[in-house]
DNA sequence: TCAATAGTGTCTGTAAGACAGTATTGT
DNA sequence: ACAATACTGTCTTACAGACACTATTGA
């Protein structure tokens, strides 16, 4: 039996050479793989949509932007993976928002050194603080998305960026996801702001009231109102127990 | 510089013992996982939905019944070891329909003797030949969906099941994905009766039919028709360059 | 007062769901 | 003839989108 100690590896290298796997596997024949989860953690800052990056300190992709993201570890599951690497590149513990699994990827070559699979989760948090560099020389940092688009990100990491932006602006149209961007309260008019930084389009500020408010459970008011700047105070609510939107909103 | 060979287990030796990942990883200090593929091939057999397991002939749960899969090979990409995995399983070269990545599923423990991160797809498929038995003892075969939920799936796949019928539920909503349980041509009953034996419910033939056919470019009339049975004969159609439904079907 | 934001009322076009009715086959 | 399936037309209701209008604040 295999067990996680320098001796499992001898088990594996002896086992390995040179077989083809067939169907009715032995995992102790198993060709290895690393396993890292990488981030694409969205926030709004000043009405626009920002995605977490890092600086690259070391070959390959040396100076370039990528996603956050680290090695899974032996003892601990997937989204714990994640949850623990958003805690540690955020800087904040129990990161407010939504963290789900986006996909994974896998092609040889995408990292040069060797075989990575990496399991992308997609993170939605409201306004954080700008994050702490890493403990090497790289540094990290909120990018407007539309600027992460225009650089050269290492690995493939602008295609999962890009499947990302894709899973959260098809999920709003459904869902009630645009609460994780705002704190525990918040406006109608901060939900629309949501839609309208992550679709990149302008929406009838008096439709979206009267279809929001419109969903029963979807928002739970608190009596209270806020007041921002100019203008009549708005309602503030909280998020309610129904998360999906029948009908969905539509972004055409 | 790590390569796929022989020496490469002992450059990872030598630096993983006892070292903790940290942020400015280097995949040379990586803990090593199994990586397999696991698959959910729904068809439809008899207006019923079929998945395709295999008995398990080693331990752990020998006997019980599992999503075909298989290790992904050291120079293969994540997809192309599900299609690989799918043509042998099924025994069909070329298996026409729909392959895509469902999700990963990495818990520590979820196969007892070795950690194993398994991707998992989603495959839907026209009506196939009754599959092959393995090249070892266990016996492969359609089993209806409704009694495959209430075997005992071996390790974590009764979850992985449930989200692939999930997925294709929600996917028939908005999507095309429906032809890709039928051959190159197919009729509007033909389609119907996937989103019935999907969804699990009876639709109104005459607005499902009035929906589909009103969506430009979604279907293509082959100017033919065909006649099952009794009945006046349907029109032939093949799939069109439309996949997006919209307004989506509903399932309430 | 004016500008800005929040929220309500109303109209119109479109589409979903229900279902009557017609068309074309096998038995 | 009759049953079964394919397809068409029509009616009602509901909702999306457009937008006039009222409410309440800061400057």
């Amino acid at each position: 039996m295999a067990t996680i100690n320098g001796c499992w590896f001898d088990v594996n290298l002896t086992r390995y050479g040179g077989r083809v796997t067939l169907p009715g596997y032995d995992p102790a024949d198993f060709p290895p793989f690393a396993v890292t989860v990488d981030l694409v953690v969205l926030t709004l800052r000043g009405g626009e949509l920002h995605v977490l990056l890092v600086e690259r300190g070391a070959e390959p992709w040396r100076g370039h932007w990528a996603l956050p993201g680290g090695f899974v570890r032996p003892d601990e599951g997937l989204d714990a993976a994640a949850e623990r690497e958003l805690a540690e590149e955020t800087g904040v513990h129990d990161v407010p928002g939504h963290l789900e699994q986006l996909a994974s990827y896998g092609d040889p070559g995408r990292d040069p050194r060797m075989r990575v699979v990496s399991v992308a989760y997609l993170a939605l948090a409201p306004d954080l603080p700008e994050p702490r560099a890493g403990t090497d020389a790289a540094q990290a940092a909120w990018v407007p998305v539309v600027r992460a688009q225009r650089e050269a990100l290492a690995f493939d990491h602008a295609r999962i960026l890009a499947d990302g932006l894709e899973r959260a602006r098809a999920k709003l149209e459904y869902s009630s996801l645009a609460t994780a961007f705002c704190g525990p309260e918040f406006t109608i008019g901060d939900l629309r702001r949501v839609y309208e930084a992550v679709w990149g389009a302008t929406l009838d500020p008096r439709n979206f009231h009267r279809k929001l408010t419109g969903v029963p459970g979807l928002l739970v008011d608190t009596g209270r109102t806020r007041t921002e700047g100019r203008g009549r105070p708005a309602t503030v609510y909280r998020r309610g127990d129904v998360t999906t939107l029948h009908p969905p909103l539509t972004r055409d």
